[in-house]
DNA sequence: CTGAAAGCGCTAACAA
DNA sequence: TTGTTAGCGCTTTCAG
């Protein structure tokens, strides 16, 4: 049988209210009974139960974390960011993981309120924002990542894709490049859309023509890079250049050149986006746009916990994001 | 303010034993009486409350995963197989990350106990064994994954580890390597002590000299490959191949190599264990042992909720897992 | 088919 | 300094 603050309590002769007590540090209860209650708790081999805590107090100390895919490595490291700083503010996680799919999406939000989580830190597709705008009615604490809707209030912490998609496509334009093509995420994602219009954006601004057969839509998949490239190495006339929308399609994009016996950067020019940590041992290195995924995660929980507080942060913020020059980037004349 | 199960009572008048009664889905209550509940329930946006719930039937329907590090690739695939499983049966995932500490263990533990999961699923290093032990006496339902501790009773979900190890270096040995040295992992995980085992195995298997210098612990993180790495290419005697206890370890070796100017696999063949994705997208391809991992996650789970269940099942699978020959292996005579 | 009452383990006024 | 009481939102006897 597992033993409860009653149990506690007739052990050492007091009411549950003064177990409950020393339990939460409050004053109010002498030296001695305190001591003997702690002693009590120790050999009983107490463990409060949060659960009813939780009831009462209408707080659960926990977080929910929807996110789209684990298994693309940009994530784990935003969970990382997440989970430390949540751990460290006294908060558990839940982790729900939604493969992109919309109704799943959907499905871990209901699940995450019905279990009363205080807060939630959610990467979304657009389609959900009605969702979103439910919530807000509610004032249920959310806060995005990395994805933006931006129809809604809530938070989001994320760098400024459109100028890191701008200035990935400025710098394959400095390297002399003049035939540019794009790979895009899944253009159901804000963040996707955002770095088209930085990628179209810097071609405009360098008076470079923009070939629509050069942008095609990808879904941050891995294969899906690897597909995609296959498209462009059969198109008659290509591209000397390829931003890809993150770096898991660039790897997939690798593969197929690869197996087309082409050369990286002589026959492809490659830039990739996120700085996952395998862009480092990959050969040739993948030049890329690094994020800072471990602030984005650690702030996405304070920005939460200022909500949950209601100390009513609405403040989206913005992370400065760099270009990391690696090898898979050619310069041409 | 947030409905209860107690307004939505009053708003078809009715007690709320009825409406608990459609919400479970329970016989006994009229067509009619139904339809109206459900009806309340929609336009009220009633959300079951359920830790409330978790309260009266001892039951939370979520379950606890403590892992060592998200960000070592080898386990957001395990994540992802135990959350799949996990939702599918109905249950949230709790995810603790312990960055292979040892106090972060036990308090995640401690956390997850209070939080009352229904159950746990733990990669433990050996050194918290006893609190296991503790756990067993209560009947605390906890099944291991990847690392086991064998002193336990708990089940355990891993692949066989010293064959594993065995058959890498069998491996490396056919193709004519006599000098071989190994990158263990950390040697307080059973997991790196079983690689390690048959390591030696295979090495006497085949009456091949054992060298001290040649056996170096890492940590399984890249940094500690990548340090290792250094301190055999310092040796005046190397060995031609090396194993390493996993897949991040041989990455960090493959970085110094290139830092040394030396090539893989002529100047030496590595071998890794895990196949962890990108094993395949570097150069040259890692040969490495699969693990199933996405399996090893989802059969974990199972596990657990037959424990939930009562169903007293304690006993440990053991996955197959076989080589991925790749390039990272010379044959030499 | 329906409801009243008790209770899950805990905290928080309020009294004493 | 301590205890009594009520109640968090829900399920479950037990009666009707």
């Amino acid at each position: 049988m597992v033993v409860t603050i009653k149990d506690v309590a007739r052990a050492v002769n007091v009411s549950v209210t003064t177990v409950s007590r020393v339990l939460n540090n409050k004053p109010d209860v002498s030296e001695e009974t305190k001591k003997k209650v702690k002693e009590a708790i120790r050999t009983l081999g107490y463990n409060p139960n949060n659960i009813a805590r939780g009831l009462v107090l209408r707080k659960t100390n926990t977080i929910g974390l929807i996110i789209p895919d684990i298994n693309n490595p940009f994530f784990p490291e935003i969970v990382k960011g997440i989970e430390r700083k949540a751990k460290e503010e006294g908060y558990s996680l839940i982790l729900y993981n939604t493969d992109n799919n919309k109704e799943e999406e959907k499905e871990a939000l209901a699940l995450l309120r019905s279990k009363k989580v205080d807060g939630i830190i959610l990467s979304f597709s657009l389609e959900n924002k009605e969702i979103l705008k439910k919530l807000e009615k509610e004032e249920y604490p959310v806060v995005q990542i990395d994805r933006q809707i931006r129809d809604s209030l809530y938070p989001a912490v994320t760098i400024d894709n459109k100028r890191s998609a701008y200035n990935a496509t400025e710098y394959l334009i400095k390297q002399g490049h003049k035939e540019i093509g794009h790979i895009t995420g899944d253009l159901s994602t804000e963040t996707a859309l955002e770095r088209l219009k930085g990628f179209k954006m810097a071609l405009e601004k360098y008076g470079i023509p923009l070939r629509e057969e050069w942008i095609l839509e990808g879904d941050y998949s891995r294969g899906s890079g690897k597909e995609l490239m296959e498209r462009i190495i059969k198109l008659k006339h290509r591209p000397t250049a390829i931003f890809f929308a993150n770096d898991l399609m660039a790897f997939g994009a690798y593969e197929t050149i690869y197996n087309y016996n082409y050369r990286i950067p002589e026959d492809f020019s490659i830039i990739g986006h996120d700085n996952i940590e395998i862009t480092s041992f990959v050969k040739p290195g993948l030049t890329t746009m690094d994020q800072p995924k471990y602030q984005l995660g650690a702030i996405a929980v304070e920005k939460l916990i200022n909500l949950i507080e209601k100390k009513n942060d609405f403040h989206s913020v913005i992370l400065e994001n760099e270009l990391i020059i690696r090898d898979s980037v050619k310069a041409i004349r």
